[in-house]
DNA sequence: TCTCATCCCATGATATCCCATAAGAAGAAA
DNA sequence: TTTCTTCTTATGGGATATCATGGGATGAGA
């Protein structure tokens, strides 16, 4: 048997039905399964889009900012805001479906059609023709300024 | 069966009744089951705000005070005296709301709405229109001063 | 007796669940 | 390679349960 990917990959377009109901693609409901955790949407602070994760990275994040800043400092506070404020879980039919609220709808310029974008641990939800742009400045960011990378672990280990 | 996560999310808003009753949202309530404590309100000391909390998350509070402070000193005396003396435990009634004393309604100027901010192991209760300023005031500061925020931990594994 | 707080029930709106159908992908047989 | 079958995944609509909220009843304390 061979070790099921616990990543998000792949770009989906799926449909959003007049309830706001929209399927999450299999791939990434199977990732949710595997890592039995729930799923978290929130309006991401730097585009327009719905950044998506796993309760366990939502979790790890609430863990990690108790662990860096002070229990009453304005750090804490902001990132707290920011991202707790803003998150909420979402729970899926037993079609596998979620509901849109119509403020999300909104942060990502949503109407009929959206895009699941895998990103590794995490995902995002785009109007599919912003991203297509979207996609495109980034191919041409690349020509000018390349990214430098290096794998510091081991791959096959 | 999918594990919970037993943090406060989102933003909800409920209304103030004329007997200052307001429901706690269902989430919220939620947590509070699952982790099967108490919930606690005080004035916040920074914020026109209330704040929330589990009873678990006070006694948590309460042990980091005593680690991080002497016994006697001004800090100890002044973290206790802003948080413990002015805590209370609010019991629900049936349909799941709490009863808001005019001292805490005027703290945080409220009148007939209130608005439930998630800030994972706590919550505030905000004014809407107050919040909606700070909110902005916060993005504002990201723009200018991004947090970075690393995950050491794994969050796989 | 009066006042205040808590409890209980009724209602309406909304979100969730369930079933039915359609579309697509993978696999088997020719 | 082509066609047919089967299974999984996606989409639509109706039924149901849950939640928020308002009003009245009950009981305790002043």
């Amino acid at each position: 048997m061979v070790k099921k990917s616990c990543l998000f990959l792949d770009t989906i377009q799926n449909k959003i039905d007049t309830k706001l109901r929209i399927s999450v693609p299999g791939s990434f409901r199977a990732v949710l399964e595997e890592m039995n955790t729930e799923l978290i949407l929130y309006a991401s602070f730097k585009q327009p889009c719905l950044e998506g994760l796993t309760g366990d990275m939502l979790e790890v994040l609430a863990q990690g900012i108790y662990e860096q800043y002070d229990m009453f400092s304005e750090e804490e506070n902001d990132l707290t805001s920011l991202i707790f404020a803003e998150s909420r879980v979402f729970p899926l039919d037993s079609t596998g479906r979620l509901t849109l609220p119509p403020k999300l709808m909104e942060h990502a310029e949503l109407s009929d059609t959206a895009l699941f974008v895998g990103k590794g641990k995490t995902f995002q939800i785009w109007n599919p023709e912003i991203f297509a742009e979207e996609q495109q400045k980034i191919r041409e960011k690349m020509k000018t300024r390349p990214l430098t990378f290096r794998l510091k672990k081991e791959v096959n280990e």
